[in-house]
DNA sequence: ATGTAAACGGAGTGCCCCCTCCGCTTTCTG
DNA sequence: CAGAAAGCGGAGGGGGCACTCCGTTTACAT
């Protein structure tokens, strides 16, 4: 799951432990003030100067897509163990919470699932795992009834972009509040509260676009 | 509704309308390239140097404020409008809709609604305005037996700040697929659809923190 | 018409941020 | 243990931004 090992003589000690402070410094630091915090401030908190850690990543976005990715695979984790419960239901809530879950805990996870800006070569194969996981987790519950069965797979990043931002906002406050924000959602997404939709779900396309304003 | 006249000599005519060409082009640089339009690209749009701009208004936040202003008033039309209907659920929602199609409009909307850093003496007056307005819009559609009981105005703002997030990420792409959100969630608010909810809804101190993040 | 205060514009200032350069230090290899 | 290569940190380049200074122009009152 990991990047492919380049063949290359493997990093001095120092190196190593230093690259590690630095995605541990980046993850908290992003996780308290957001995926804008500055370079320096990662340096800082991790005990070294910017150009070591420009060193080991050749541009912010790729240090950011390195703490990202980890996030992505708690997701993953999330989803998988999701699939094990037996109620469908169960699973497909089980899954929205602990995502948010993770938002709140970490701000800076809603914008790996949101701006696809840092969505580089590694961050696109995790989201490739999580794909199908998530398409079984819906289908699943909609074959036993409880789920709407005009939800799609492409609804799921907009629960995320709402419910994140939920989280986002009211994390120092009340960082619960995404509870009820998803009871409300929720009681909206079982099978026998559901009306006719005004509007299609996005298309895979549409969703792309979304994600990569900046992609011509 | 406006700000006092100080009795100070009245402007200028060019003067005037070099104010009235910078909220303008303020106006539209916020739509359609959000809050964070340098102050150079809104004088260059209104067609005066930034000196003029800064003249008129002290700060870009004064700026902003002028701008969200009319925005809020917009709003506050739609409060008005919707009381007007008879079937109070439909009110509730033509409310909604109204707002969300602002979103789409003008970007910088949920700037307004959502980070009240921008919330100087004008604007506060604007929501004071508003307030009591939605207040109603929800007390008659829940005696009206068709909004579940549970919801409170102070659910409103997080309403706008997730459907606020979908237009706001999607109106390049899909500019209505808000509406497929607002029936998610609408459907979760119907009365005969309510399951009891997990968190209380925040109180107006909470909300008030959520808005001004500085204040200390 | 004309004096004057108000208004104008754009060059300039200071700040912050991402990123690089380069002389010094540490680790690893034989 | 010694030489070489890899790693290190901090000063500084370059760019963008909000905001200001000041010599020139414009509108208005008499």
């Amino acid at each position: 799951m990991r990047s492919a090992e380049t063949p290359t003589r493997p990093l001095r000690r120092d190196a190593e432990r230093n690259r590690d402070r630095i995605v541990e410094a980046a993850r908290t630091a992003i996780a308290s003030e957001g995926i804008d915090v500055s370079v320096e401030e990662i340096a800082r908190r991790a005990g070294v100067g910017v150009a070591t850690l420009y060193r080991r990543f050749p541009t912010k976005e790729e240090l950011i897509d390195a703490v990202l990715e980890d996030a992505l695979g708690e997701i993953c984790d999330a989803a998988e163990e999701a699939l094990e419960l037996e109620d469908a239901w169960a699973g497909f809530t089980s899954f929205l919470e602990r995502v948010f879950e993770l938002h709140v805990r970490n701000r800076g996870i809603k914008d790996v699932v949101t701006d696809d800006q840092h969505g580089h070569r590694r961050l696109d194969a995790a989201r490739a795992e999580l794909r199908p996981l998530i398409a079984e987790i819906i289908v699943r519950a909609q074959s036993q009834g409880t789920l709407r069965a005009d939800f799609t797979k492409e609804d799921v990043p907009m629960i995320f972009w709402t419910g994140g931002r939920v989280a986002e906002l009211t994390c120092s406050v009340a960082p619960e509040l995404w509870r009820r924000y998803l009871g409300l959602l929720l009681d909206g997404l079982r099978a026998d509260a559901a009306t006719p939709l005004a509007h299609p779900p996005l298309t895979n396309e549409q969703l792309e676009r979304v994600r990569r304003p900046g992609a011509r």
